[in-house]
DNA sequence: TAGGGTTCTTAAGCAAAACTTAAGGTGATG
DNA sequence: CATCACCTTAAGTTTTGCTTAAGAACCCTA
């Protein structure tokens, strides 16, 4: 997530930019219009925070010239123009949301939360401690840094976290992760599980993944 | 467009339906929280306009619960519960914007707008790195030169830029791209992908798209 | 409508990654 | 302390993906 703030008053920008980055959102600052636009209209923010009046450009500006190429791109007001009638312009003008100063930060970063959301599509999220997978995109992260997994890696783990907290037997790991409906042991399973803990750096004090001798595995919460 | 607005007092319910059908917004009123919810959850409406102190069921429960089935439908709370604790928690609980009694009609109407606006319309552009696409030209530009694609070469782009960060399955982009609906699996998509790498002159440092093994490919900020 | 160019798709050979098996090591259990 | 289940590694096999080239389909324009 990259926000730019457009904002001529170093005390406010500054502490936006900081309290911002506390929250994980790396960002940037122009501290006129005209930076600000070009900044903005290279593409490479996911949310725009505007300030309305600036040295070289308005907000106002910014917004309108910026909503023209970026349709989706979520915009925000953070002006002393207080007005209905400033606030329906600065609205009009593009923007997903007005917010007055003075403002009280909590809430701005829950409006910006809010824009978030609609930006993006919902997945389908399954997760176990740390970890978390992704079964829309395949995706496996573990403390949100993303980990590759291969398919049958990403299936056999799939089906422990599905049913974490019950003991999976060999047989119905066979059944359900290799498709294979007889009989069967080769030390496969092993071989995966063996992976999947290197690869998640799972040990013994963090094993979220137990071997249950003589039955199977057990995904677990720890 | 359909609205549904939940309030309990009749004068400002029937202020706002008066208001709202003025703006040819289709408009109904619920008029506690029990029918409120029954309503929103027929899913006959664009948008919900909650009041938060309501008998039966509170905005918040409302929301929540509305949230659980309806992830994009556009909810403002329209409310006298004015400090920032309300409002973090109203917007907490799934809002997408949150309005303080007293309101200026316009300045509530101009909100809606907004949320009508980002149900529709897409960006013109997209980037990823220094490659951008302009959607409107089809012009694909990598650090400002113009490089020509196919047809098929942009959309495919274009779907994996779209998605960028999240990895797309190549039935997913057989589907999406090729707007075929059936198990597909010839090499058009590799064959694709080289051309565009090689166009785009992505090589093993600079693979802004990479190929997730297995699974499908992933369009990647560096 | 014939011809030239462009774009789309298929196929084939090569390269790389993933899957499976097997074998030797490790550790628990009786 | 012997046995059995499990873990790990390495090596062979299979699958998947990359690239190139060639044919088919689709424009334009004359």
């Amino acid at each position: 997530m990259k926000i730019l703030v457009v904002e001529d008053e170093p005390g406010i920008a500054s502490f936006l930019k900081q309290g911002l980055e506390e929250e994980n959102f790396s960002t940037d600052i122009a501290t006129d219009g005209i930076k600000g636009l070009a900044l903005a209209l290279t593409g490479n923010y996911d949310l725009l925070l505007l300030d309305w009046m600036l040295p070289g450009l308005s907000g106002i500006e910014i917004c309108e010239q910026f909503r023209s190429k970026f349709k989706k791109t979520p915009v925000i007001f953070l002006t002393a123009k207080d007005t209905i009638k400033e606030t329906i312009t600065g609205l009009q003008s593009g923007a997903n949301d007005y917010i007055k100063k003075p403002f009280h930060f909590e809430e701005l970063l829950e409006r910006i939360k809010v824009q978030m959301r609609s930006m993006e599509t919902e997945d389908e999220i399954c997760s176990l401690g740390t970890i978390t997978l992704d079964l829309n995109t395949h995706q496996v992260f573990k403390e949100n840094k993303e980990i590759h997994l291969t398919q049958k890696e990403f299936a056999l783990l799939c089906y422990l976290i599905k049913n974490k907290g019950k003991i999976c037997e060999r047989s119905q790991i066979i059944e359900n992760v290799w498709d294979i409906h007889f009989d069967y042991d080769t030390g496969v399973i092993d071989v995966y599980v063996s992976a999947i803990r290197k690869k998640l750096n799972l040990s013994a004090e963090q094993d979220y993944i137990q071997t249950v001798r003589g039955i199977g595995y057990i995904a677990k919460e720890i």
